[in-house]
DNA sequence: CTCTATTTTTTCGAGCCTCGAAAAAATACT
DNA sequence: AGTATTTTTTCGAGGCTCGAAAAAATAGAG
């Protein structure tokens, strides 16, 4: 059951307010954040005092345009960037790449590198990734001690403890604790993470207005993936890091799937279904293993000229994500949806059929109000979401240590 | 964003879990609680004691067990059940049922209710039930004053905030504000929920070692409705109780559903559905409008007498199941299920197509793990669900008040 | 150039709350 | 009757937040 709250957990739960609010707002002055957390200006002053001491936030110059007023000026807080880095690990089809970020949220540095993750031997994979790291700590300009956290992020399905990789797309194999084997390796916490579920973070930080509380990363890709944040927490399964939307059955015994089943979203809606439809190979064709970006936009192209199996492809491509839509809709109501990756370019091809699917179906009673926004390159996506996502840990685990431990207060996403 | 936490926010917090223990447990000594809250016994004390004092809690006998042990015997605390009370209404097809519960949680009483709720216009409707809670706050025995709170439920959709029905099958009105009618005509708090909500809730509290932290439970009735509690909350929607399993699309374009939309799994698993198969009506024959349990039942027995279209119609109704909790538990991994109403009854005739359908689904990669239990009578969980759930309201909002204002700590079902 | 109004931030004492340790209470065992 | 054991209460210490007042820092008025 819930726990009791100690007397010692309230100063660590508020000072982790205080940083989220900094965060959040950039330069906040504690007028600011008194009034954002509720807590009076005698506490946001004691704690931002002993903030300041311990070198995670720094007084700033006053904002420019608070000059402008009577009165004591205002003083902005911001975070230290020199109060600790952390490490983001995003590994894609074919691609592994590395950033080191300070706390502040700024790139450090980066590294990135093609490989051929699909047919690495298990160790080969592991090796690429540990290694990537291993040089970034060589890097005589970073303090190999700030290093706070490391955030990976992969493509497939994580456990919901974030440990490790339990399948994915990428790889054919399963079940490597990378959280695990960077730990032991580093000596630094790390976590992994769904791809799709990073995206959705970044959406979050990058437009607060549109991506509040609720709302759906759709990446449209070669799969297809889904993060979803409810009543401004990310939705996990109970055990994966779940919300498989390209699994979820469009046409049971339908088109076959590269998971091996028949009739999932994906196996109409994915690269590799646009594209075999596109090139009439029939359902029951076994998914090619990549088709390039390149290839994908002449598909897309071929498909706004005129008329013909390519226009048929996204069509189908609309009707199953509009069906697998309305079905999650009818789940957990309508809500704003940002489809990301090479074929949100292609989102005028799909829209339509799209819109009509999801008009059929329960949850999109009001399906004209369902609003998309497309967002083509996923990539810098999931490494922000990876970025904030460690940030925030440092935030909460380490600078207001056992805030989170017990109970849920101030959990948020990110 | 999320807020600080105050000073008083703590013992009414530490409140809250205090009496929710209680409720939990039965009759908890004050170490058995130290225990479970973590709190330190002079804390556990002082505020029983206060408790106490206030009439919430009182204390009984020691426990008969405990007398075998050495040292000073444990004293047991429990909920005094003249605290307050709670008043539960619930509506259902052609049926109304009202009961007082004591804050222990006990049946008061109760009154029951045949009524025509599909013809019925918008103001009777309202009128039954505002006549039938006067009718029990007429009975002389007891204190109205004492009544904290009044949980209705009802089949259908329900609004977030639970003010409000949206939707409901079994009246043609829609957009009933029960709840803020009802407090206007009483001043008492209430509620407006879902059934499957309820039902759910029930379930945790009946068997918490099954219903704890992630299960589902779908109503197989004349539609198809679904309560979902993960990582110990209720699911709901972001507009509304959420939650529309039956209306997840199964086929598209395939059966008429009675929601007016096509191929839904209600479509093919609700009373009527089953009921339109077993008499070879055809898909797009309008549903009926109720099937008596007694009907269903003859219709069980003769599935299970021959094969013939009454068992391929439970075949298809297993099939839709089957393939929507595929899709299901792609989203939120698998579960337990429990299987509750009258076609729970006849699920040996369902399972065996369910469970074949769910293996074809990502979610049932092992499906035979899955497990199902049955539960025929769905009235009896409603009422105990809005019990607990007015209760729990009184328990947190009235005699800890303020502490589920802010922040959420300790919040759980019901 | 000084004084006043205004706004932000810090300081300080009061009031709560939880905690640990010790005391008190209540029983079983010897 | 005395001792051991377990539960519950008491009491002082320490920590936290709050409100009020003071201090700090600036713009505008005269």
């Amino acid at each position: 059951m819930s726990v009791g709250i100690r007397h010692d957990d309230l100063r660590r739960r508020n000072r982790a307010m205080v940083i989220a609010a900094v965060r959040r707002a950039g330069q906040p002055s504690r007028t600011e954040i008194a009034a954002t957390t509720g807590l009076s200006h005698s506490t946001i002053s004691a704690i931002s005092s002993d903030l300041i001491g311990e070198g995670i936030l720094a007084e700033s110059k006053p904002s420019e345009a608070a000059s402008l007023k009577r009165g004591r000026p205002q003083v902005g807080l911001s975070l230290n960037p020199e109060a600790a880095t952390v490490m983001t690990v995003v590994l894609s089809l074919n691609f592994l790449s590395v950033a080191v970020i300070d706390y502040a949220g700024q790139v450090i540095s980066e590294e990135q590198r093609r490989l051929d993750t699909l047919t690495m031997p298990r160790d080969a994979l592991i090796g690429e990734c540990t290694a990537i790291v291993r040089r970034r700590f060589e890097d005589p300009d970073l303090d190999v001690r700030s290093v706070a956290r490391i955030a990976l992020a992969i493509q497939g399905i994580t456990d919901t403890r974030s440990r490790a990789m339990l399948w994915s797309p990428i790889t054919p194999h399963t079940d490597i604790a990378f959280a695990d084997i960077l730990e032991a390796e580093f000596g630094i916490p790390a976590t992994m993470e769904n791809d799709c579920n990073m995206m959705a973070i970044a959406l979050r930080w990058r437009d607060p207005d549109r991506y509040r509380d609720d709302f759906i990363a759709i990446l449209l890709s070669h799969g297809i993936g889904m993060g979803l944040v409810l009543k401004g927490e990310l939705f996990t399964g109970t055990h994966s890091s779940g919300g498989e939307f390209g699994h979820m059955i469009h046409q049971p015994n339908g088109a076959l799937c590269r998971c091996g089943r028949r009739g999932c979203v994906e196996a109409y809606a994915g690269n590799y279904a646009i594209w075999r439809n596109a090139r009439q190979m029939g359902e029951d064709a076994e998914p090619v293993a990549d088709v390039s970006d390149a290839d994908m936009r002449a598909l897309a192209t071929a498909a706004r000229e005129r008329d013909g199996p390519e226009r048929e492809a996204y069509r189908k491509a609309g009707e199953a994500l509009g069906y697998g839509l309305g079905s999650l809709f009818a789940l957990i109501d309508p809500a704003p949806v940002a489809m990301v990756g090479v074929s949100a370019a292609a989102f005028d091809l799909i829209e339509p059929a799209l819109r009509q699917a999801i008009a059929q179906t329960a949850g999109g009673q009001h399906s004209e109000s369902i609003s998309f926004d497309t967002e083509p390159n996923e990539l810098p996506l999931i490494r922000e979401g990876c970025a904030m996502r460690a940030l925030t840990f440092v935030d909460q685990e380490i600078f207001a240590p056992g805030a989170q431990a017990r109970g849920s207060v101030g959990k948020s996403v990110a």
